[in-house]
Parts: structure tokens; C-alpha cells; sequence
DNA sequence: ACATTACATTTGTATATACAAATATTGTAC
DNA sequence: GTACAATATTTGTATATACAAATGTAATGT
């Protein structure tokens, strides 16, 4: 879908409001995919990537700071957010024992079952959402998306 | 910055989780700078568009279904956020006679007068936004989007 | 040892987002 | 014209996001 059927005009519009605006509509419609698919399972894409980023630690338990540092979107309240996946049983957090200021914070084999239930279903979504690209434009597509972080 | 030095892993992804993975934290990044920027206004980026929206209609009155329809994020919830802007006095809102379900939304002169302000700011914004690309890359960029967008 | 500072997390509060249920009004079938 | 369905918006509720203040703990200087 174009941009002017999206905004409902044919104003042409400077190459940055467009590029902005292509970027977030874009966002939003692949957002929503991840979202949609994230419901079936009962957690949010940022929890998601909290149990992402414990499994990445191999058993090493981290620490609130750690997992926020690592997160995509860092303001989040991190805290309530592992509240929400202890209640379901998918992480353990108790108190460091060296320095009782930090939090050590591991997933169970619950979190670790559902991560590999998910992976395989998050692969063919992710392939899917691409599809409308050839390799070699997904290939330039991450080239552009690296350089304009800047 | 690579999409190693944020996942501080070098793994290596398939195409599709590394094009998503780009995308989100891309978009991270970018849409923090548009909240930052609307916040010294007192206003979302989400109240923003619906004034842009209001303003093309060029002093003939919106209702609520309309707006929502050519909102970006179309599951917010309009109602209250024309309430926001209501108590700010960026808008009015009407019930409309001929159909007493329907409201007539219209945007004050404070509401022009505000977005006035904040168009010429917001295109530098823009253009910082993509100075990294150069004008071929953004125009590609472009293209990748909308086609992503299928 | 005591006060001060730094650190790590939690809590409070305000707003935003998401979705279902409720309300009010209009249109339609009989 | 009354019941029922359709339409448009509002309200309720739960969760998510954002940021500041509060709490508890450890480290440092004197």
C-alpha cells in the first residue's frame, strides 16, 4: 500500500516527512503482527524479550539492571515486568546474596519450554513479514535501517 | 551502530529474525526522538496526528470515525484522546444535529496556531532524522517500506 | 563509628494503549 | 408504531509505558 492511500492525498510530500512517515506506518502494521502472534502465548513482546535475553545468559542469573540494559525499550519499568513473568511461573528472582541491593533473576524450565515452543512459530512469522522482499533487498533493507541509527 | 553492539552477540541471525530485530530497534531510536520532540509541546505524537488530520479537513467538521480511521495507531482510544485536546483547547466538539450519534470535531485557531509552530521545527527534526542516507538511499528506503508493507 | 554519597530496585502516579461492554440514536421490517 | 438490528460514541477495565520519588543497602571519607 502507498503512502498517499494511506494519507488519503496526493500532496507531495519532502523526501524526510515521507521518510518518517513511510517508517512509522511501516512499524506499525509489523508491530501489530509481532503483538497478534505474542497474544496466543499470553505475554508481550517485551517480556518475550526479557526471557530472550535470560536464556542468553546460560544459567548465569542477571540482574534488573542487566536485562534493562539489554532491553529494546529501556524505559519500561522492569520490575513490574518481571512481577508479571514470575506470576507465571516462567522466571525466579531472589535476593543476591554478596550485595542485597541487586536482584538475581534466572528463567525456570517453564520460561525455557515456552521459548522453544515459540521459535520455530516466530521463525515462520518473521520469514513471512519479509516475504515481500527478495534477499537482496531484505540484505540492503538492514544496510539502510543500520545507517540511519546512525 | 551494528546489530551485534546491541545484541552483544555475534551470532548470526537468519535474514528474517535480523531484518526484524533491525526494524524494531530501529524504530526504537527513531520514534524516541519524535516523543522527545512533541513533549516540549505538551502533546503525544498520537494528539499531533490528529490535529494534522483535523487541519486537512480544511474547516469542515470530523467525526469521531473518520479520525479514527486515518489515525496511524487506529486502536488508541479516540474518544478520550480528542478529550485531552479539548482541555487544551486545540479543539472543538459538537454533537452533530443531523445525526445526534455523531460529533463534529474541529480544530481551534489555538490548535493551528500551535501546529503553525511546530511544522517548521518538525521538518528540521525530519531532515536530521535521515541526514545519515543520502538522498538515493532514502528514496530506496522508501521503496523497501512500502513494499514490506505489501 | 557516623554521616554522606552512590547504587539497585521498588513504588507511586500519570498517561497511553487495547479491547469489551454499555449507552444513545437512527434505520428497518413487519 | 413497536421490536429489532445497525451505527456512533462513550465508559469500564486491564495492561503498558514513562518518569520521579522513595526505600533499602553498600561504599567512602573523616
Amino acid at each position: 500500500m502507498k503512502l498517499q492511500d494511506v494519507l488519503k492525498s496526493d500532496v507531495a510530500l519532502p523526501l524526510a516527512k515521507r521518510t518518517a512517515l513511510n517508517f512509522m506506518i511501516t512499524n506499525t502494521s509489523f508491530s501489530e503482527k509481532f503483538l497478534d502472534f505474542f497474544k496466543q502465548y499470553d505475554i508481550s513482546t517485551q517480556q518475550f524479550n526479557v526471557l530472550r535475553i535470560l536464556r542468553g545468559q546460560k544459567g548465569k542469573p542477571a540482574n534488573l539492571a542487566t536485562i534493562q540494559e539489554r532491553m529494546i525499550h529501556k524505559n519500561s519499568n522492569t520490575t513490574r515486568l518481571i512481577d508479571k513473568l514470575l506470576v507465571k511461573g516462567f522466571v525466579k528472582r531472589t535476593i543476591c546474596p554478596e550485595n542485597r541491593r541487586k536482584v538475581e533473576i534466572v528463567i525456570t524450565e517453564s520460561g525455557l519450554y515456552l521459548l522453544e515452543t515459540i521459535d520455530p512459530k516466530l521463525n515462520e512469522l518473521e520469514e513471512k513479514a519479509i516475504q515481500p522482499l527478495t534477499t537482496a533487498e531484505a540484505e540492503t533493507l538492514n544496510i539502510l535501517l543500520e545507517k540511519l541509527r546512525g
